[in-house]
DNA sequence: AACTTTAGCAACCGCTCCGAA
DNA sequence: GTTCGGAGCGGTTGCTAAAGT
């Protein structure tokens, strides 16, 4: 016996979404939350399928999306973690609060993978891309043309230090487990950061491991400012926060 | 102005994971 | 231990707008 699809795909809409579309799931969940997505378009009305409906929502529609063009900072950040993670999409956007790992994706493909290149960086192995003799490096397709072009913009960019990008296998360190986020110039106490994408303070339970389970921009402050106290012998984990 | 190519993004597909029965 | 169903994930596709010719 096959297993049954997750809907049933006859009668049901598919492509873009229509404003009605989405006013339908937003007033659903915002009124009734989300107890499984194989019943939301029933109950909201939707001609759609749940997952259909849950992907719509967690890259669309939900409240805390923080939509606009990724920050230097972020980019950093994020190829960073890439080093590390890999194309664990779900795992590096829990790290970026607002962001979907949709979005992260799509601006890996489009945007971030090209940058490395140009810098002369593998942005699979991020390590540097090696030249083989017909001008054509060993990996990609970057050819000479290419790294004149690298030449260029890494002259115009030497006031732009600070954003730099280095390539991450150049400084990780023996202790895979340690990450230091300083792209902002404070976070930069250590954090673990486990092989699965797991992050945490140390001494502190917060920890988060999934889009959905992260909990806000507020917690990232509160975690920012708890990596900020905690050089301070003063000041106790524990009463952080409490007013 | 018309056509073609490219880039960016939303959405879909198929698979895996995990918990419940 | 096995099966099933729901949720989640990553790769891929397809549409649209912008840029180039």
């Amino acid at each position: 016996m096959g297993r049954k699809p997750c809907c049933d795909k006859v009668g049901l809409k598919r492509g873009p979404w229509t404003m009605e579309e989405d006013q339908k799931l937003i007033d659903f969940i915002l009124n009734n939350g989300i107890q499984c997505w194989r019943l939301v378009p029933k109950l909201a009305g939707l001609m759609r399928c749940g997952k259909s409906c849950r992907l719509r929502w967690i890259n669309y529609l939900r409240p805390d999306l923080k939509r606009g063009d990724f920050s230097e900072d972020e980019e950093d950040i994020l190829i960073e973690l890439h080093s590390r993670l890999g194309n664990r999409w779900s795992k590096i956007a829990s790290h970026f609060p607002g962001r979907t790992d949709n979005e992260i994706k799509n601006h890996w493909n489009t945007r971030i993978k090209k940058k490395l290149k140009l810098q002369g960086i593998d942005p699979i192995t991020h390590e540097p891309i090696k030249q083989s003799e017909d001008g054509h490096d060993s990996v990609s397709n970057i050819t000479v043309d290419d790294e004149n072009k690298v030449l260029d913009a890494n002259a115009n960019a030497t006031s732009q230090d600070k954003n730099k990008i280095v390539p991450p296998s150049q400084e990780k360190e023996e202790n895979n487990n340690e990450a230091i986020l300083n792209a902002d110039g404070r976070l930069h106490e250590t954090i673990n950061l486990t092989m699965d994408g797991e992050c945490s303070v140390e001494g502190s339970s917060l920890c988060w491991d999934a889009i959905d389970s992260f909990p806000s921009w507020e917690a990232m402050y509160y975690l920012e400012d708890v990596l900020f106290f905690m050089n301070d012998p003063l000041v106790s984990i524990d009463s952080f926060g409490k007013d």
